[in-house]
DNA sequence: TTGTATGCGTTATCAC
DNA sequence: GTGATAACGCATACAA
């Protein structure tokens, strides 16, 4: 409880300040933002002169928790010094003793760039994190920030992914649907390979062509696999080995790019649990209107 | 006051939920997350085990309540959709009937890019946002969700900047550099035209030159100086009007490029003010050890 | 070593 | 139309 309501510490202006200034109480300054029209307007405009002069700026922080909800959504990626860069390129690269934060995959600007824009429109902030190789979990302390959470594909695994789907709605980009609570988005990688090929073979006469890339994540396997599918049109027997498969990082146990594996190409979704007070985010949901 | 400790609605769990599962109080959960060492062996492993049973993600907003800050930094850009953009890049570009994202200035992407990955080894978190051509101030809304904030140059006042740098930290990029409490950073736009020039014309024989953008921020008028410095090296007569300054959308008065503008390109610094009980962000400060 | 109690700034539910 | 006041979830002095 305050003592009436004095400036306190030399914080930043609170609430309390402000209807301190404009002779009213706190309550009456909190209905000036959310619900305008509830209060009288000469008291609006003092309340808001009040606002302006103190330079109030409403505490996120304090939002959140009485609502409940954060109001942005989180972005987790790679590591941003790309030491598991040649995991994710799939082609060996050296042990890069200086890692270089330019060589981050360009890709991932072009995702990220898109989910911006979709934040930005809902207005939504974003939160961007990326994955340390080093150290433990910095998913948790992302989860904790957001309403929801989108992953691009890396180190982390699905069971700290469903984990975290316990708490918040969680989207996974590129993997292996899992039976659970998360949700995944993914491409016809096998398809577009398909096409790329059909489209250098019929329109350009390539004759030669090899698949480059160790196919140790979803997305590069599909597209492997794809690769094999139309392969028969090349020179190139359809079980000569990808280019870069013997030098990847990690000779990844997860996935076995065996000929004709099952698994199609596809974009699942699962219904978002309610969470709490059926709040709900919807990463990468399409827009209003 | 909680009755007892029940697990409450359906949201996510909290830490009394944690707590009461593993017949711990909910201090003992918050030691074991923020002073591990405080707390005995095996109660700090059945408390992780309940955390983890539970999903359990601590709340970022209750935690920056709790404890004033946000663990975030806040970078603010450019209306996503560009209807700013000809402002931007100084080139006029016709009224974009539809603004297309992908025309988005590049360079914000490395200089962000920058931003993330300091932030990251920081140990910070990053919230993205952008200004909305249309409606009010964003910023605002920024402001309350971090300890500080970075400003592309744009369409916000100056006014706003001093009056969101009385909550947080607030640091401007090539902008003009003012009186306040706005930190200030640039670089030496005049001296690397100069160069450029030089380089073109010693180098690679260059004879015609011709600068192409409306000066109509700093930036671009620092750079038409150190154009007009050195052009004399060129065929072009330093007088001619920069192709484009004609199309500027807008044809801001507040800057006039004036032959010979005082103000070098300078970073400019000023001490953060203390906010709160000593609480500093350091918004692009360097990095530790 | 662990538990109790209080504050953090806002929202929202009541009274008035 | 406004004013008290109880959550919201966590951190932390202060007790025990």
């Amino acid at each position: 409880m305050r003592e009436g309501a004095m400036p306190r510490r030399g914080g930043r202006p609170t609430v309390y300040d402000v209807a301190e200034r404009a002779g009213v109480s706190i309550a009456t300054v909190s209905f000036v933002f959310k619900q305008p029209g509830r209060v009288r307007d000469t008291t609006r405009a003092d309340v808001l002169r009040a606002a302006r002069e103190l330079g109030y700026v409403p505490s996120a922080s304090a939002r959140g928790l009485a609502n409940g909800s954060t109001g942005a959504l989180g972005l987790y990626s790679f590591d941003m010094l790309l030491e598991t860069a040649k995991f994710v390129s799939g082609l060996p690269s050296g042990p890069a003793e200086e890692p270089d934060p330019r060589s981050f995959p360009l890709y991932v600007d072009e995702v990220q760039r898109g989910f911006e824009l979709e934040c930005w429109q809902q207005g939504m902030a974003l939160l961007l994190s990326a994955e340390r190789s080093s150290g433990v979990s910095v998913m948790a302390g992302v989860a904790g920030r957001v309403d929801g959470l989108a992953v691009f594909p890396g180190a982390i695994s699905t069971e700290e992914l469903e984990l975290t789907a316990r708490a918040i709605p969680v989207l996974a980009f590129s993997r292996a649907p899992q039976d659970g609570a998360v949700h995944y988005v993914t491409v016809d990688n096998r398809g577009g390979v398909r096409a790329l090929l059909a489209h250098l073979v019929d329109v350009h006469g390539v004759r030669q062509t090899r698949f480059v890339g160790a196919p140790v994540l979803p997305d590069l396997a599909e597209r492997f696999a794809g690769y094999q599918e139309a392969s028969a049109r090349t020179a190139v027997p359809d079980d000569a080995p990808p280019v870069g498969a013997e030098g990847a990082g990690r000779p990844s146990s997860r996935l076995s790019w065996r000929r004709g594996a099952p698994g199609r190409a596809v974009v699942r979704e699962r219904p978002a649990r309610s969470h709490g007070a059926g709040r709900a985010a919807r990463p990468g949901g399409g827009r209003p209107g």
